[in-house]
DNA sequence: CCCTGATTCGC
DNA sequence: GCGAATCAGG
């Protein structure tokens, strides 16, 4: 499969709508996730939530950067030794822990107020024994709640989706993607383009001569043929 | 393991 | 320019 203006234009439309290279490969067909992505970028979008880029040092550099670069190095065998990273300074005082006891359940809470140390006793089963004071309201009040049954929208019930797009349709959208109901026009195309006869005056405007304001600008093309 | 997007690099 | 391979976080 090659890029064609369409597949760009719908890479676009789903990847800025918030579609997965996933959603937007297999809907596209004939590509793969990686090819979406990296066609993605190479046409300049990027920036969407990446579960791989928490964040970005700022350029400003207050001692010298650090001249090892990332060096991805993919399977280069380093004949070195091994790194010794050495061991941090830290933790000064590693409190020797008692023997761990499996037969009595540790206290499960940390008490964050040492100050007020809760009396807790473990009951016959294993459960820790409350005071009266410990009562904290756990009890999820059954909420009233009323299910309705899934729709997929009632915004979009009987719109033209992305999914919904062929040579047949008018592709101008309406609203904006990611809005909920955002969807196509869907109306027969003008034959030959890929909008309706409305939205092709929409798309494709003449460019008129400064101050030849015509107030009926004609169509160049569609319409029903009068003869 | 599944998913995600990012990046690299041979083609 | 393309995308498989790979990386890396969730």
């Amino acid at each position: 499969m090659s890029w064609t203006d369409e597949r760009i234009a719908t890479l676009k439309k789903m990847w800025e709508g918030g579609s997965t290279a996933s959603q937007i490969a297999d809907e596209l067909g004939g590509v793969s996730r990686n090819a979406v992505i990296g066609k993605a970028h190479r046409l300049g979008l990027k920036a969407r939530p990446s579960p791989v880029k928490p964040n970005e040092d700022k350029p400003e550099a207050k001692k010298a950067a650090a001249p090892i670069a990332k060096a991805p190095v993919k399977k280069a065998a380093a004949p070195v030794a091994p790194p010794r990273p050495a061991p941090a300074p830290t933790a000064p005082a590693a409190e020797a822990r008692p023997a761990p006891r499996s037969d009595i359940p540790s206290q499960p809470l940390p008490n964050p107020t040492p100050d007020l140390p809760k009396i807790v006793s473990v009951g016959p089963g294993g459960f820790l024994r409350q005071g009266p004071g410990d009562q904290q309201a756990p009890i999820p009040p059954a909420p009233p709640r009323r299910l309705v049954p899934a729709k997929p929208s009632p915004e979009i019930a009987d719109k033209t989706s992305l999914l919904d797009l062929s040579d047949k349709v008018c592709r101008w959208p309406m609203g904006h993607p990611g809005e909920p109901d955002f969807h196509f026009c869907g109306q027969a195309v003008n034959p030959g383009f890929p909008y309706c006869v409305e939205h092709c005056g929409r798309a494709y405007q003449a460019q008129l001569p400064r101050g030849a304001r015509r107030p009926p600008p004609p169509l160049p093309f569609g319409g029903p043929r009068v003869r």
